[in-house]
DNA sequence: ATGATTACTGACTCATTGGTCAGTAAGGCC
DNA sequence: GGCCTTACTGACCAATGAGTCAGTAATCAT
């Protein structure tokens, strides 16, 4: 009579918990939050838990991947579909997207990168692969096409494209150090494109 | 006979300690470090540690502050003795200032800040009043003398000293994350300086 | 229904570690 | 030398939390 006391629910469970732990990881970062709290923040006991990861750290892990693999795709298919002039699309998607990423779970993830990475060498290389890398590709794929067409000269820039995000990882780390004495950081982004493109524009 | 088994030194201790957290804590992290493991790397006990300071937490304060302290007064010695014009005052001193940040300890603390912050919200009161808010008062004020003097338009950049150091953080966040797959610090500086420069030049 | 399978529970273990304190000995003073 | 103060030691305690596993019950096949 009494409905049952738990559904078997093997499908969405691995999910629930990744979810779960990002939760958690946001609010108390990875060392400090027991595995128990993401246990009950997904409403399971914690032996289900370690029935789908072996380990708190495989946990961390799977949370690093979640957030940024749809990340990375977004930005794969952001630049692939590029017709209008360098300067517009950066100005355009780009800057959008820039703009998104401090509020975004990424910021979360920047946070556990820097607290972790001493201990865990291979999501650092992973992180490398999948986001760095090809993230300071793309932007340098961007930057060769606009001096390819005339709009850009070549610069230090070409080399150097993390002067372009470097505002958007200042106000990532403000926002995780000092919450609350908030800072425009739309405009702080916004401003950094106007004084790039003026000293890259031919 | 034999040479006595300790040496009271009460008062190298306290710095003795402080330095050998430090490196425990550039090494591991807050978390991951075993208080009786800087006790090992000071070359006491744990139990004296504990004399000295009541709790790791507070030993971890003392630590930022150790680091911090010395920087700040250098900043403050910095902007004092400014007789040149704005822009030259800013590829020079600050400039050298800036280059150093990268390799220094103040990317341990930095570290520290982020991966401790939600815990520690004293500590990130501390670092604001003493570090943060200091420093963004102190480029805003060297901002606005460029303006007085008319070497300078005044623009978004006086409000937001965040573009000044942006790559400065970038190539920390990097360095501590990326440690091996090294990034020309300096040149990121120097470009963004003369990016800045260009874009606020009268 | 009934049995077989397995998703799920939660009490347990055990290693780890922050913090304590009774006792020891260094060093100063007479 | 002998005494006193206190810097210092290291064995110990209590709490915590990652990971385990024997048992339970949901679901499915027959």
């Amino acid at each position: 009579m009494a409905q049952p006391r738990y559904r078997r629910r093997k499908e969405d469970r691995p999910q629930e918990i990744t979810e779960a732990a990002f939760a958690a990881f946001a609010d108390k970062g990875y060392a400090a939050t027991r595995v128990e709290e993401v246990a009950k923040r997904a409403g399971i006991s914690k032996g289900l838990l370690y029935l789908y990861f072996k380990t708190k750290e495989e946990l961390f892990k799977a949370v690093v991947r979640s957030v940024v693999m749809p990340r990375v795709d977004a930005l794969e298919t952001l630049l692939d579909d590029s017709d209008s002039s360098a300067e517009d699309f950066i100005r355009g998607p780009v800057l959008d997207f820039m703009k998104l990423i401090p509020g975004s779970p990424v910021s979360v993830v920047i946070r556990l990168m820097i607290a972790e990475a001493p201990k865990h060498p291979d999501l650092v290389e992973f992180y490398w692969d999948n986001v760095a890398s090809r993230g300071m590709g793309a932007l340098q794929q961007l930057l060769e096409r606009g001096v390819q067409s005339g709009e850009f000269r070549r610069t230090a820039v070409n080399d150097l494209p993390q002067l372009l995000i470097a505002p958007v990882m200042m106000s990532v780390v403000w926002g995780l150090v000092f919450a609350k004495r908030s800072l425009d950081t739309d405009k702080l982004i916004e401003t950094n494109l106007d004084m790039v493109l003026a000293y890259i524009k031919a």
